[in-house]
RNA sequence: GCCAGGGUAGCUCAACGGUGGAGCGGAGUCUUCAUAAGGCUAUGGAUGUGGGUCCGAAUCCCACCCCUGGUACCA
């Protein structure tokens, strides 16, 4: 039994999770559930990102504790979660003292050991207004800030912690290279590929403990200054299996075997970490998935637009399934995405509640009619059909989604021309083979959608596995 | 600016040198076991624009127009 320690970007907790969270949680469980199907012993971690100044900066807007602050936002990613069926092996926090700080702090020291870690001195446009540096492409035609008009910035320099990421500038290009890290699809592998050839600079790992706001964690050794977030946040990933408290479990799923991110993150996961964990003679990740993004009726997510898809809204008005089949099905898993509440409701009706509910009910109804005697037992592991895995193996959901759905219309051609209504009245024997085929169909339908739609899945299978099938109530009813 | 990907039916996308396809929506028809569901059929397109190569181009080449992403220390 293999190991799979599969792991999603671990979100930045200062709002509450919108319809992007939930695709990526989504795309995760879909594949954590297609491994534990096949037979793996399978890990999947997530948590939260805490420890940058925004979240401290974001806490005090509202009024609120940094701790009570991230306290919430971590209750409401996990609802979120559990409402979408997306199981969570382990949830590990950036702000768990114990456990990451320790964890952040010994990483460092290894890449220190490693001879990784210098003092250079840092210069750049820092707004006293805002307390932060900017590039200059950030600011306006005036070299100001957009929140601060009027405020000339300040040239300020300090001292800070590098990593020799330039000394693995070969390493990575091989690595990336000969896909030792493979990364899906080939366009973002070729992306970091360009960015590595360009040539690789030392990146400051490390922020001075008052610009920090002493928000963070601190660097061993010199407590006047602060982790930079992207060195402690992407260690979440190790701190969550047992790296430094833990060495058994560790030890048991370390590597990464895939990590599933956001287009945005790729520099972070397809490079820097990489020559992080290298440093410090850790093993490597094996995969990294990328998705697009999404927008909303065509328009980028925005709270100023005020177009934030809240994923509860969309579970609490059509149901788990309906989103998640959304998600999976008109989403191309790589490039960007739209959500539109009314493409929502056309692919309920004509996919869920016409095709695949009311094939259920069909046979079902069938099946109760004819009084037949059900002896299909139910199916534990997904028979190997080359089609979905392969589709399931490069990430394109909606190419196994549409694999299902042949199924499903082939069932359908199937009992129109079969006709078992009417062999039913003609109280033919044929009856009976029809609806074993019927119903083994139906059921590997269902065997084979677990992964994507867990929920209606399993409704499926307790219909289909008794003895006796009768007919239920409609797994998705038709929406007006 | 440079690099990469893309612009194909109302919508989402497939074909990547050999008679333009699928799904959804819309139309017709058959059927009645089923959620007014299902099956079948037809309809639907100067394949971004303009040139070129070729017996033959959505596909290759050139130019141009639009879109998206990348182009390091905001995550």
């Amino acid at each position: 039994m293999a190991k799979f320690y599969i792991t999603s970007a671990i979100p930045y907790v200062n709002a509450k999770p919108h319809i992007g969270h939930a695709q990526e949680f989504v795309y995760a469980d879909t594949i954590r559930r297609y491994h534990k199907a096949i037979g793996d012993n399978v890990l999947y971690l997530c948590g939260a990102d805490e420890n940058a100044l925004k979240i401290f900066q974001a806490a005090e807007k509202a009024g609120k504790k940094p701790q009570e602050f991230t306290d919430e936002h971590n209750k409401e990613f996990l609802e979120v979660a559990k409402r979408l069926n997306v199981q969570f092996d382990i949830w590990q926090r950036g702000s768990d003292e114990n456990k990451h700080f320790t964890s952040s702090q010994k990483l460092w020291e290894l890449c220190s050991k490693n001879g990784d870690i210098y003092k250079k001195s840092y210069t750049g446009l820092y707004c006293v207004g805002c307390e932060q540096f900017y590039e200059p492409e950030e600011l306006n035609e005036n070299g100001e800030c957009f929140e601060h008009p009027g405020r000339k910035l300040d040239k300020v320099s300090e001292e800070n912690y590098f990593f020799k990421l330039s000394k693995y500038q070969k390493f990575l290009e091989d690595l990336l290279l000969n896909n030792k890290l493979n990364i899906i699809p080939d366009f973002r592998k070729n992306e970091a590929l360009a960015f590595i050839k360009r040539g690789l600079q030392d990146f400051s790992i490390s922020r001075s403990k008052e610009r920090a706001k002493g928000w963070g964690i601190p660097v061993p050794n010199d407590h006047s200054q602060i982790m930079y977030v992207w060195f402690d946040a992407l260690n979440i990933y190790q701190t969550g299996i047992g790296f430094c408290w833990d060495e058994k479990k560790y030890k048991k799923w370390a590597p990464q075997d895939l990590m599933v991110i956001g287009k945005g993150i790729t520099r972070f996961h397809a490079i820097y970490w990489p020559a992080i964990l290298k440093s410090a003679g850790l093993k490597l990740p094996k995969e990294l998935f990328i998705h697009g993004y999404l927008t909303v009726d065509g328009q980028k997510m925005s709270k100023t637009l005020g177009n934030v898809v809240d994923p509860l809204d969309m579970i609490n008005k059509y149901g788990v399934d309906v989103l998640r089949y959304y998600l999976l099905k008109e989403i191309p898993s790589t490039s960007d995405g739209d959500f539109s509440e009314r493409r929502l409701k056309e692919v309920y009706n004509a996919d869920l509640a016409n095709n695949l509910g009311n094939l259920v009910s069909r046979v079902a109804k069938l099946c109760e009619s004819a009084n037949f005697n059900n002896e299909i037992a139910a199916k534990t592991h997904i028979i190997e059909i080359e089609e979905y895995t392969l589709a399931l193996s490069e990430y394109k959901f909606n190419d196994a989604l549409s694999f299902i759905w042949g199924k499903i219309t082939g069932l359908n051609q199937y009992i129109d021309s079969q006709k078992p209504w009417d062999l039913v009245k003609n109280n033919s024997p044929r009856v009976k083979d029809v609806l074993n085929h019927a119903v083994d169909g139906v059921v590997e339908v269902a065997l084979l959608l677990e992964p994507f739609l867990p929920e209606t899945a399993k409704k499926i299978e307790n219909q289909f596995i008794k003895q006796k099938i009768i007919s239920g109530s409609p797994l998705f009813p038709r929406i007006p």
